[in-house]
DNA sequence: ATTAATGCAAAATCTTTGCACTTTC
DNA sequence: GAAAGTGCAAAGATTTTGCATTAAT
């Protein structure tokens, strides 16, 4: 963790097509350097701008979305108020406590789906989300 | 399934602590006497108005909340775009197709989870939900 | 030089709210 | 006639988009 060399950012962001832009090593630097992250695009816009960052709330957004493409994060959706972003892209699952709006990672290790349904006829499952809700 | 007295829905809403009023007999009438649904918002409010109910979408929406809060709906929580209510509010899960922005149930024994973590310290689990992304 | 990215403001969505009017009890 | 519900339009919140400017290759 900690302070990595910034061209290990700056190679992240190259192979997954982007240029790294000021901003966007800025963000990726929030996001990748320090462990695992859930953020919101107004989590992340507060954060950057108090590191004195100069970005728009729009390229926070295009950013997001960006890296979310790319498979550099992941879009858990827990709550119709706003969109969070995980940092761990690996197969896991959530608490997500809707007292606070607070996810926390729960490892894939940690549930045991035992059983299945078939996915719809001509269907094939992309995805398998496990939401603990708590208070 | 079909058409049931409407005496009996208005109990429901009566159990409900609502006044039967006849926008809410009429999404009263569409959602719960067909058998289970799935709607949103927008869906209901096009349903109601080509029935030609007279109701305008904050009543939809109002509606909507206060059926929910009384445990007559669930609503569901797999689109960032917009809310999904379930007239099913007996525990099971859901497939959600990515394409076709449709929900489809699980019955709760088509999902078996045989290993759960605890919830985290002070807090407990008020929820499970299991979602499979298709497409 | 080309091409892509940024920032701002405006627009698009979905959802909630304020308030006058109407309906239910 | 009190209390609750409705409808409209306006406001909120989150997210996307258009376009001129700036930065990266």
């Amino acid at each position: 963790m900690g302070q990595r060399a910034l061209s290990h950012i700056i190679e992240k962001l190259r192979r997954a097509g982007m240029r790294p832009t000021s901003q966007r090593l800025a963000l990726a630097k929030i996001l990748f350097d320090n462990g695992h992250r859930h953020v919101t695009a107004e989590t992340l816009y507060a954060e950057a701008r108090d590191s004195l960052i100069p970005i728009s709330l729009a390229t926070v957004y295009n950013s997001l979305n960006q890296f979310t493409q790319s498979g550099l994060l992941r879009e858990i959706i827990v709550d119709p108020q706003r969109c969070y972003f995980d940092t761990n892209t690996a197969d896991h699952h959530h608490f997500f406590c809707e007292k606070t709006n607070t996810l926390e990672d729960i490892a894939v290790d940690d549930v045991i789906l035992s059983k299945l349904p078939d996915a719809p006829e001509g269907k094939s499952i992309t995805r398998v989300d496990v939401i603990l809700r708590v208070s």
